[in-house]
DNA sequence: CGCTAGCTTGACCTAGATCAAATATGGTGG
DNA sequence: CCACCATATTTGATCTAGGTCAAGCTAGCG
């Protein structure tokens, strides 16, 4: 059952869609009367774990999650990071076995959604399949845009590609302006996604504020260069597929 | 309009797909009367670019393909590799500018297929669009585990990894079985797709071929330690999402 | 005010890169 | 059948980005 707080929530996939696709105006209606039950969690908490088979998606209002997976000896992979508007376990859809793990990385308000009531809104409006079909599709894009970086770039690389992207998808709902954002993560979060130690994103990030690229203090990325920025780490955003194309 | 070989050919699409969901008889059918226009293709010739907008998928049908990304100085990352039965740019039905590049690496027979017709299908068939839509999923499944691969596994780790999971796909669609197959790749391609130089690509397999593991001549790998190899690479088939489970 | 999670620094080490040259290997044309 | 060529593979020597280990430091929070 939807309440009036849920309604707006909801306005948040309506911005995350938007900013990929186009929606009809009677699309956004049947969007907004999804049926979602809304809760708070703590960070670092499991949403869904490898194995699983869950029967509702989730969509974050608030703050930060991510992918992962953890193999022996405490290795770590962060396979995506994901902000409010995103569905990051919509392949559950379709995919009824998790094949990785859901978590928090700060304190974050989801929603959470039936599949039953997915399919029939798919159903009802073949252009929010297309839309939701697109944002898997994206997913899979920005996955082998990381896989780049792991594999042929520098970890100076792979960390202002990373900082490039972040804006670009929070500017898109909405969340970054000005060349700025909350980076609500750790070094150690960030060593996790790109395959490197956090000993080294530390001497990293250093190096990136001492050529004057960014600034970040109190977990608040302020990225003093973006032309540079871009340059230094090969970024091209057309991977995004933003329908407004930002700066 | 389809010849009789045509409809052959797509056969392979409904084993790939078979391996992934289930079809009805219908669907089948409705897949075989698929308008495919076939052709063969010499090695390293590129089927779509960064940047195209293709207005027709292709199906490979015989050889192997590959997704990649050149970035400057000779850096190259391969995303995927692609046998018969893939539509390796499915993708392309919903997002319309190509992100990466599609070629084929060795002489290869490929149909194409206009959106036009991929569109009607999957109109028609609800059942036909959700198995292409788990396929993208899959695939992008297969990307975080080389994802894990290039974060966080060792030279060794990744080959036999990669070793592992050609077998299976191979497998799924009737193209290898006793525990070996055709790798009609060269090491720099090995290399390019898991992160690699070619010299270390070359060491590795000799260290691989001393223990026991494989052996690989004249494009032929055979896979002496099945188990061994599992547990070297931490190789877990879940994430290939296949219907039948193989050995 | 003290604890704890995160950040920073230093010393040292290693997997894998790079560079350069030598061999196979598999066609091709004669 | 052979000589030739281009493409792969293999080997050796050397180098370096980034890992590992261990110890301080700092800041926000109860």
């Amino acid at each position: 059952m939807s309440s009036a707080s849920d309604i707006h929530s909801l306005t948040m996939l309506i911005r995350k869609l938007e900013s990929i696709a186009t929606l009809t105006n009677e699309e956004r209606q049947a969007i907004l009367s999804l049926p979602a039950k809304t809760r708070v969690l703590q960070p670092g908490q499991d949403i869904a774990r490898d194995g699983d088979k869950p029967s509702q998606c989730c969509l974050i209002l608030n703050g930060w999650a991510c992918r992962y997976k953890v193999l022996g000896e405490g290795r770590k992979q962060i396979f995506s990071f994901h902000i409010p508007g995103d569905i990051p376990d919509l392949q559950s859809l379709h995919i009824h076995t998790m094949d990785h793990s859901l978590a928090t990385l700060t304190e974050a308000t989801v929603a959470f959604i039936p599949h039953e009531s997915m399919r029939e809104l798919t159903t009802r409006f073949p252009g929010v399949k297309a839309a939701l079909w697109r944002d898997t599709l994206v997913d899979a894009a920005i996955f082998r845009e990381w896989m780049i970086g792991m594999g042929r770039k520098s970890a100076f690389g792979r960390i202002a590609h990373l900082f490039c992207e972040m804006y670009l998808k929070l500017q898109a709902v909405g969340l970054a302006g000005g060349y700025r954002y909350p980076l609500p993560i750790t070094q150690i979060d960030i060593g996790d996604a790109l395959g490197l130690s956090n000993v080294h994103v530390n001497r990293t990030l250093q190096a990136m504020r001492g050529k004057g690229l960014i600034s970040l203090r109190s977990n608040t990325l302020v990225i003093e260069a973006w032309d540079e920025l871009m340059r230094v780490s090969e970024f091209d955003p057309t991977y995004l597929h933003l329908e407004k194309r930002a700066a």
